[in-house]
DNA sequence: CTCCAGTGGATAGTGATGCTATCTGCTATC
DNA sequence: GATAGCAGATAGCATCACTATCCACTGGAG
């Protein structure tokens, strides 16, 4: 396979496959000769799993070349994998959080027994959430907290569960950023589409009939 | 209160702020001379709930300028305000979806009773990411969709329940953006730090630790 | 009253990002 | 042997979200 039918393959322009090899997102092609390479299924795949990461999660191209770093090291510890893609998913989080967002993560996570790492940037990113809303004067939006943490836990079983079923370890770490990126993407899609059925129904449908 | 006050207040330069009163996502203070403005409160809540929504969100300034406006827009159908904030807040969606990934969702809605308009852009995102998993060989991830919908369903009770509870419209719509974007990030905040802890209680505790 | 830091408004510049275009020497294929 | 395509390298470009500079002017300190 060639670079121009890995681009029809995909839908990747060849400029765009170029510059994702210079970056060193896609792998180089087995080389036949000084300026000839072949790329096979697997680069294929690649494309569409890089594609998928900046389109659908909207990561970085510094970003998602950590991701996939970490995705491809197959010498460090198999142990931490999962939390390390786990890790460097999350982009750095929000740096706006107060002490009072912080605790309210750590009673929230009591409150609902999970045990967390101290690390985690999804901690960040809701202590900082948490600020703002207050900050918003809408400190009571903060009651979902909890409701959300109940769907956020049944949410997660089934995701675990799945990649359970995955057989080798390799397999599972990039379920693990599939399912974590592509998952993100479903459930706030969902959300907002129950949002406008749940309205209807408690408002009364006219309010989101109608549009253009 | 100076823009000076107002930087200080909202930790946004003066720069920044005068940017946002160019591109008209903040309004302009009262001129008390050609040359002297002066800003109040009110500018003081709309700077964090533009940086919120930046930041929180990542919505782009373009976007961003169409969420205010739509917010800001006392003459229109008031009526249809809830629901052309909640469709200005996406972005347009993804592409990349195919017949079999917008007949999955249309089955999917089907299933759980979800009266959906057509139109919505969350149908796109969601039938985009279905085609992208499949493409990506793990058609078997879109088992999680009727649990994750169940739990979708739940949580958007919880926001209308939380919106309703707005006294007045205007009120109602800007609880309608901030709790769209903020309860996103919260969610998936949540089902993040629900991995780690599923994850470790399933594959042990060793999987997520020392981590430096 | 004088002075000057600070201001509103206008215009231009900057750094990062994610590509895109062009060039060169080579090669597979017809 | 002509010609289309290729790898690798370098340079260019459009967008975005600011940031910097300049100007005439002003409000408040001294």
């Amino acid at each position: 396979m060639r670079v121009a039918e890995l681009s029809t393959a995909t839908g990747v322009t060849v400029p765009t496959i170029k510059y994702y090899l210079r970056e060193g997102l896609l792998p180089q092609g087995e080389l036949t000769s000084p300026n000839q390479a072949r790329y096979g299924e697997q680069h294929v795949r690649r494309l569409r799993l890089i594609r998928a990461l900046i389109e659908v999660g909207g990561l970085s191209v510094a970003r998602l070349r950590e991701v996939l770093a970490t995705l491809d090291d197959h010498d460090g510890e198999i142990n931490n994998l999962l939390g390390t893609v786990q890790f460097n998913i999350l982009p750095p989080g929000d740096d706006q959080a107060d002490a009072a967002g912080i605790a309210e993560v750590d009673r929230l996570l009591e409150r609902h027994g999970w045990h967390v790492s101290e690390k985690h940037p999804a901690r960040q990113v809701l202590a900082g959430v948490i600020t703002r809303a207050r900050q918003l004067g809408m400190g009571w939006l903060l009651e979902v907290l909890d409701p959300y943490a109940v769907a956020a836990e049944q949410v997660a079983k089934v995701d675990i569960d799945l990649t359970a079923r995955q057989g080798d370890r390799e397999a599972m770490s990039e379920v693990v950023v599939v399912g974590t990126i592509l998952g993100d993407a479903m459930l706030t899609a969902l959300r907002h589409m129950a949002h406008e059925f749940t309205s209807a129904r408690r408002f009364g449908a006219e309010s989101f009939t109608d549009r253009s």
